[in-house]
DNA sequence: CTTGCGCCTGACGTTACGTGAGGTGGTATG
DNA sequence: CATACCACCTCACGTAACGTCAGGCGCAAG
């Protein structure tokens, strides 16, 4: 029947925290060992290694000092802790979502780096933006876009979204090399050409058609060019553009330039 | 050639952060937007935005502000960016690592709560405190035991080592209930046949024999005894014992008691 | 003239301790 | 006996990234 006994320095050593998180425990009223009264050492005991493990073990879990202290009172777990355990469950299964997004962001950008000698600080940040919330930006366009389109735009392999990634970077490299230069230089055509295969790879022609429907927005449907107002402010909001407003212009005289030619060509075939 | 300012609260809005966030990014040399001369309020600016946005993604990325105040001056990503990048990818991997030994934890613990009716404490804590450095247990292990039985003692499969927890916890239930019964009560030989079977799940006879001869120590190999010593020391401050020591020592009475005659009948054996 | 709005700065609270500073009782040494 | 040293005590500030008041200013409406 020992009843053996340890100064807070014994007691930090043999159990592996520190001193301060001791004092700090007592503090806090989480673990408050017996006192020598005259000097007021604290004095601790076997009960409290017991203790001081349950802590432990609890912290471990990924609890804090808050929820602990709320379980030290009971000698043996309740029902509640079956419930706090679920409850830490959920939140660690959401931390370790957003690392594993994070990473796959982290693997993508390296890749490009390694791969593009030079890459522009902007177009870089609007790439690693969007691929920050591509989940929401996915349910955004749901109420939008076509399901078979959504589903080439959001390609659920890091492999496909790295080519995808990488050919992105160099059009906009490209756009901002020959911004400026008129429809028909040739360096600017084949620039489109490309685009548009890029293009045509993720829909065809006639859903194409389609959302330049929707989003020159002529319709009278009030509600629905609400919808797609907001729709645009969203993705606008979540994904800066990774070029100046005057490539943008630039840029946009080309397309119509470039599609108006194919618009009626298809125009004409039907 | 709009040149869109936009007031505090404005630029909050549309890019999702808070204005507090923004003070506190001006403050610290972050993100130092323009002044209204007069009235010193904060004007920010289409550029403003990038900005913040580089933050932002440098922020998800999971880098502290000093990181990416570090990496906000140059106009295109250095090195050091992927440099950055690297280390974040292991930092977060660890982070994923730690998170996924806290649920396999949890969901262990979830399973026993669920299956036992009423948990004792103690031995809740004794086998969460165990699962939280399994792997440091092996590894201060593979120096003493043989690497065949380490094999068995720390199972792989999430489900085996289910097993093996409920069976500890029935077991160590037993011992509390019996404690102070005599050898030769039939409800302990049954309790100490059933662990036998379980002890002879994870070794044989004849390891056991080793394994007991090397914690008694009575081999004269100082350097050997030392390390040993140790060995039971860090494990016994790694995972505390559930049992009192009164139940202790009961126990470890029943056990010589019936080893002793098996002992004898494998001896006579040879 | 007062009210209210949007903005400003300053300051304290948060988590789980780390890191001193300055004071006390008990012991080893000169 | 004086002194040095040790282990312990309490008090208090620092950390990261903001949230949350509190008090004050310029400007516009009632």
């Amino acid at each position: 029947m020992k009843n053996e006994t340890f100064s807070i320095s014994e007691f930090a050593k043999s159990t592996g925290v520190s001193v301060r998180t001791l004092h700090y425990y007592d503090e806090k009223d989480i673990l408050k060992p017996k006192r020598d009264e005259y000097r007021g050492h604290r004095i601790y005991e076997k009960e409290d290694m017991i203790q001081l493990h349950k802590i432990m073990t609890m912290k471990f879990l990924g609890m804090s000092l808050d929820d602990i202290k709320h379980h030290m009172q009971p000698d043996t777990f309740d029902l509640s802790f079956i419930d706090t355990l679920r409850l830490q469950e959920s939140k660690l299964i959401k931390d370790r979502e957003q690392i594993d997004i994070a990473l796959e962001a982290i693997q993508r950008t390296v890749h490009l780096l390694e791969n593009e000698k030079e890459v522009d600080q902007a177009v870089l940040i609007s790439l690693l933006a969007s691929m920050q919330n591509e989940r929401k930006q996915e349910e955004l366009a749901k109420g939008i876009i076509k399901d078979d389109i959504i589903k080439k735009m959001f390609p659920q392999t890091a492999k496909v979204k790295m080519l995808f990634e990488q050919r992105l970077l160099t059009f906009y490299k490209r756009v901002r090399k020959h911004c400026g230069k008129p429809a028909n230089h040739p360096e600017v055509q084949q620039m489109l050409d490309d685009f548009y295969r890029f293009i045509m790879e993720v829909t065809d022609v006639n859903s194409l058609k389609e959302l330049a429907d929707i989003f020159s927005l002529d319709m009278g449907d009030k509600e629905n060019e609400e919808r797609i107002n907001t729709y645009i402010q969203e993705i606008e909001r979540l994904v800066p553009t990774p070029i100046t407003e005057e490539e943008e212009a630039w840029l946009q005289q080309m397309i119509i330039d470039y599609m108006g030619p194919l618009w009626d060509e298809e125009e004409g075939e039907n």
